[in-house]
DNA sequence: GCAAATTAATGATTTATTCAAG
DNA sequence: CTTGAATAAATCATTAATTTGC
């Protein structure tokens, strides 16, 4: 019957039950061997592939992180329509921000690391999202899995470095006053 | 002494030379065999992988838009500044939005397409961002390239599907009034 | 009880934003 | 300052829950 087995990954229940323990002790942004192992381990279970595992955690992340600035949101209107205080501040344009802070990807990125020093950050704790702020050191331990896939035979020539060509368009940069990003004024109430 | 021969990618003039003049004749988001091909191409001007192919084009397709955007942007505050008309309306949080459409991604993913039909749907034209809005037909031709980097052997068990768990943490829903979406209501001005 | 219709949840893609190398 | 690289946010689309009329 199942002639369309379904265009999308569907979690079983002991999938699910391992992916959210994983969450709940730390893992975020699992780098690509951590993937590699939690599809393996999870591929026990049912079908499914390592883009499912990397999807699983950038949307869990993203509607957990939701989740919780609603739940901040909500709290802030009630708060806020209580003391009639002016609350353009915090904008709640869409819901309220987590976390206002720096927000250094300081994450391992979702890509293949092909050979790095795989600094492996996985289970660092069981903290939320706000907690580092710190070590904003070990970046850069990941390699774009892009590689994996779009490798290309190294057929590449000894680097040429021709003449010189107009290579950059330099011909319209700063539109609006460029003093340095989001130049359109927006909150001007 | 390039010990460290850089860690990011340095397109040679001729690969840039190559890569504009295929983004002004029409190419945005390139799928797999597309990156593949581009790639073999431009690898004959120097070192260059997939991944650098695929982050230019979305990298100069954002920020073509991105000066689009000023553009328009700053056009509409003479305009309105001119006319001192309330421009509430054409919303300018960041900058102008480029195209109103519905923004269908019609484009072929990023990803690497295994072997779906290969629809091909490049050089499709010069048309700007702004042409679609048709052809919503032809999507999914694209399945992830995490699936070439991530893939699994295929040790799957079939399927237990056990006991019940409460894999769901069904507790909280609806954390503001959920019409739909965005809930917390902003524009209460 | 059951399917069609509706709604909610969530897997998959695309776009926007940010960081930092050069 | 430009731009390659990476991540987060927004969006789309499909599946599962749920409701509704019979």
């Amino acid at each position: 019957m199942p002639q369309v087995p379904s265009t999308r990954w569907c979690p079983t229940p002991e999938q699910l039950m391992i992916l959210e323990e994983m969450y709940r002790s730390g893992v975020r942004t699992p780098n690509a061997s951590q993937i590699q192992q939690i599809t393996a381990r999870l591929s026990y279970y049912g079908r499914i592939e390592g883009k499912n595992v990397f999807y699983w955690f950038q949307n869990h992340k993203a509607r957990e992180r939701q989740k919780l600035r609603r739940r901040l949101c909500s709290q802030y209107q009630l708060l806020y329509s209580a003391n009639s205080l002016p609350h353009h501040q915090f904008y709640c344009s869409q819901e309220a921000p987590v976390f206002p802070l720096p927000l250094h990807h300081a994450t391992p990125s979702p890509f293949l690391l092909q050979d790095a020093n795989s600094v492996c950050k996985m289970e660092a704790g069981d903290a939320e999202e706000a907690s580092s702020t710190s070590d904003a050191t070990l970046r850069h331990e990941s390699m774009a899995m892009v590689d994996a896939a779009w490798a290309v035979p190294p057929c590449c020539r000894p680097l040429r470095t021709l003449d010189l060509f107009p290579t950059k368009s330099t011909g319209l940069k700063d539109e609006c006053s460029t003093t340095s990003k989001s130049s359109c004024s927006s909150t001007t109430n």
